[in-house]
DNA sequence: ACGGTAGCACTCCTCAGACAAGCTGAGCAC
DNA sequence: GTGCTCAGCTTGTCTGAGGAGTGCTACCGT
């Protein structure tokens, strides 16, 4: 036998699922501006405050917009988009592909940027890798990670971080298979490429810091594509 | 003189951000039951129905989950990370930035995989734009974006559409703003810069499809940053 | 005729108080 | 030990009131 849950479902959740669908289901477009609090609690047969709770739930997943004195508007017609959603799906060839294109303009950037603060961090980083190497397996993964974010950062770019900070968790995942795969021992080798890269930005070499990072990713590809 | 915009930030908002920051901050771990209603609305100085909202906007991010008789439980300690929120708060140098590392790989990209229906659908596009032109700037900007979006799709990578999907609403809006300040005349000279895109990638010129995108774009990010 | 302004209607924001509904654990009867 | 009851907590919901911001309109002076 399989039993369901009951959910008693708060007039709170039942009053913002019948906004939510008047919104994604295109009733109300884009900068629609909402009738008024008193209209909306009589046509759901609610409270003001009911119908107020429900705004904020919506205005939280980024559906609705409350502006004090003009009106409530809808600010986008779907839940933020899943991104992590699409990358858990795409194939590796695809998301090393669009990897390779965020970390190559990161290392170009970060050798051109680069603070002093961020040649420390990357160094600190560096040597926390190669410790790693002789630790656990999620350790290496996450001391080379670490590494990675830490050149998107040096880039000076924020929205070139978030960016990459998408693509963390499924990077890591796939990095601790491998690892598992083919043992740390091998993976390290991959110690003097990201010396390398360390130092080509810490000199301001853009176009060595790119090439290097390009012919590491390239590596790291071909060995999860056999 | 350099002034911050003043955000009057109505105390639901203020009352959500301090929540956020004890659960966000590691005070209350996942599972922590937050202290009552009552009891929070004493401490942040403010009434009920104020941390009841704020409560219910940090549920629609996913952070908490009130139960009705036993509290309200911490459900993550971050919110679904939303790029769209980088994007909103970004600068335009570094959205733009980020927009042509993304725009330029896809024009190499399309041009070496397109296929018979991405020209078709490309050509088409084109002629939307063009005749979106003469009419309102809303229907111009999107006929651009839509052209856009055809030559990333035509890159054939489902990441690299995904990402350029979370960048639309940002683009879009920036977009129009400048579209009614400049006037469509002159931004409809980017008909001819548009048009050799459409036909490097048609004949399969990598190289040209880049230089283009980067001119295009170039040329726009100045128009935006005067 | 035109531009500026004061007023007004409408909106969301905040609070307080009341009662309903649900959960949890202590205590009790069996 | 097992199961029940109940008290005291919690969130859920509604109402009424006043505050504050926004945007439109009608008025007035030029």
């Amino acid at each position: 036998m399989s039993l369901r849950s009951i959910q008693p479902s708060p007039l709170v959740e039942q009053a913002a699922e019948q906004l939510r669908e008047q919104i994604t289901g295109g009733a109300w477009p884009v900068g629609t501006k909402l009738p008024g609090e008193t209209t909306l609690a009589a046509s759901l047969g609610v409270g003001r405050s009911t119908v107020r709770e429900a705004i904020r739930a919506l205005a939280g997943e980024g559906l609705l917009q409350p502006r004090q004195g003009a009106g409530v508007f809808v600010l986008a017609v779907e839940s933020r988009t899943d991104l992590a959603d699409h990358l858990r799906k795409a194939s590796v060839a695809d998301l090393y592909e669009v990897r390779m294109m965020i970390e190559t303009r990161a290392a170009r950037l970060a050798a051109e940027r680069r603070t002093q603060a961020d040649v420390a961090t990357l160094e600190a980083a560096l040597e926390r890798r190669t410790r790693a190497a002789r630790r656990s397996d999620e350790e290496f993964v996450d001391a080379d990670v670490a590494l990675h974010t830490a050149l998107v950062a040096a880039a000076g770019n924020p929205v070139l971080t978030a960016l990459f900070e998408q693509f963390v968790p499924t990077l890591r995942e796939g990095l601790v298979e491998m690892v598992k795969r083919l043992g740390r021992a091998d993976e390290n080798l991959g110690h003097r490429a990201h010396a390398a890269l360390v130092a080509a930005v810490a000199e301001g070499n853009p176009d060595r810091a790119e090439t290097v990072v390009s012919e590491e990713i390239g590596a790291t590809t071909l060995r999860r594509i056999p």
